[in-house]
DNA sequence: TTCAGAAAGTGAACACTGTTCACTCTTGTA
DNA sequence: TACAAGAGTGAACAGTGTTCACTTTCTGAA
């Protein structure tokens, strides 16, 4: 199928990418908008006027096919929070923006993010169910997403804005949890902000930038000299 | 099938009981070990040695069977996590406990609580796809365990040891968004608490408590008495 | 231009799934 | 003892992901 120079495209090369590239489409429209479960191979070979079993041509199956929706929905969001964390702006207007743009992005597509976090005991495809190695997990983009908050805590504890006691890379790896419950809890509970005894205004946004604020405290340095801003960690 | 007095229970009764308890606690087993995609309805009357169609004698769907399951896995978080704010030590020991038996409860029993959080668009069945309400809300488990953290946080602020500028509803959801995150990650990145770029020894309960104490932090009163959204008098 | 081989595409089948329904068997009561 | 309600069953339906022998289409070399 390849002519003799390999950087060459011949039509059938072009003529396969496109179908591919029309299985993907259809892919993305329908899981966008039903997730998994709505995402049948029969439906999809129906949308694109192919049988189910050409479908198994171009992906090796199902959850190929949806790992690379998966992959794809983590670039962009990679891309959002990278942009984020590089505006011109003060350091912790980006660091409040970084992770509000991580929740946004994960509630604006839920079944992506959702999928992306929904398997149990192997996260890690190239891995699978051993442990995670570092160098594995930050090649991929999720992993590069998480570089970017490392990034983030080292900056603010050269600004000497956050503690400087911090493992910078533990302080990501709470920072992300705390980003990713938020994410799951307004995904998987529709009107979770809006969730209060007194029915008072507040949208999703706002909410997210509140939880943003509270994440960022936590790392703030504590005010100096005083006892009082540091956990106390056995006695209190 | 029930006598004229309604509170007497009849033989038939408790033998139906006795049926439904045993395949309770067979799904409860199976449920435990691999999770929702491990537990089919023909898998389950055969461990019973009942035929498929008996379930449906017992439970109108196996997602009514599952919320079972999930229910009273949220009963038991709930004792737990009350047991942990309620007990006699310090205030902030208490708090940082609260949190970190909830993410410990949550990983012991990984499969019930990533399911728990699985649906997307109605997390409530009595209130399905409608706004969440506050009085629907606060008599389940879940809502309950999440009334604990309300009370922790009030408690806090009479304390004097939380931000009194903080609403408390917020806060603990807050809270809750964190340690759910944490909780998730944990199910479903094994070794996500080992992920380090230099292999130290650090094992799941030392990095909850890392967490927990991040967490807790977030909420303290900012050492020079300003109130939400405080800037460090230092440069950024 | 012809022709072999590779790739693309297909339809039927397999082994599953949750669920339903007409049916039989058992049980408790009048 | 007769009868009705409940318990339990086997077969079937509609759906799923996936495989495989098969045909059709295309392409590169003789």
């Amino acid at each position: 199928m390849q002519t003799d120079s390999p950087s060459e495209e011949t039509p059938a090369d072009r003529r396969r990418l496109r179908v591919r590239e029309s299985i993907i489409s259809a892919a993305e429209r329908v899981f966008a908008k039903e997730g998994e479960s709505g995402l049948s191979i029969r439906r999809l070979a129906d949308e694109i006027d192919y049988s189910p079993s050409a479908i198994y041509k171009y992906f090796g199956s199902k959850d190929e096919l949806i790992d690379e929706l998966k992959e794809a929905f983590f670039e962009r969001l990679l891309a959002k929070i990278d942009g984020s964390s590089s505006a011109d702006r003060p350091f912790l207007q980006r660091a409040k923006a970084c992770v509000a743009t991580y929740v946004d992005t994960a509630v604006t597509r839920p079944f992506h993010y959702a999928a992306a976090f929904s398997s149990i005991k192997h996260s890690l495809p190239e891995n699978g169910g051993g442990p995670l190695s570092w160098d594995g997990f930050v090649t991929t983009s999720k992993g590069q997403a998480f570089g970017v908050l490392i990034s983030m805590v080292t900056e603010g504890q050269e600004l000497d804005i956050f503690d400087p006691s911090l493992d910078p890379v533990m302080a990501a790896k709470s920072l992300w949890a705390g980003s990713h419950g938020l994410a799951q809890l307004l995904i998987h509970m529709p009107h979770f902000h809006q969730l209060v005894p007194e029915q008072q205004p507040m949208t999703a946004k706002d909410f997210i930038e509140f939880h943003a604020d509270l994440q960022i405290r936590g790392l703030l340095k504590p005010a100096d000299g005083s006892g009082n801003g540091r956990l106390p960690g056995q006695n209190s």
